[in-house]
DNA sequence: AACTTGACGTGAC
DNA sequence: AGTCACGCCAAGT
């Protein structure tokens, strides 16, 4: 089980409409990881892992700082399920889920 | 096999 | 309200 599958087993979790932020991935796990090191998880992420449900904790899409291209498609993932973003964030008060309710 | 680089976040200046 | 240092450690080079 590397550290990837653990941060993909993780965002799995994460329901439509809902979203993280990268530093609390990381909190989920133990030993937790820093969410410097969920991102570069994210960066090879499968398909069905919904790595777009996954942001920076103010609801930033920070991926738009390597890959402009990529964080459009976040974008339009999220919206396409419903999840509001205002001027390029994530309104995370009304999408960002408790940790707790998703430890399986 | 060594070295660098981060889809981060927090705390200290 | 900017920077800076730093923990974290897998991947890329």
């Amino acid at each position: 089980m590397t550290t990837r599958d653990r941060v993909f087993r993780v965002v799995k979790l994460i329901p439509r409409g809902k979203v993280l932020g990268y530093g609390d991935v990381g909190q989920l796990l133990s030993p937790a990881l820093s969410g410097l090191l969920v991102g570069r998880a994210l960066a090879t992420a499968p398909p069905e892992v919904p790595w777009w449900r996954v942001v920076g904790r103010t609801g930033e899409l920070l991926v738009a700082k390597r890959d402009p291209q990529l964080a459009v498609e976040q974008r339009l993932r999220l919206e396409n399920e419903g999840v509001t973003l205002e001027e390029d964030r994530v309104d995370m008060n009304a999408h960002r889920i408790d940790p707790f309710t998703l430890e399986d």
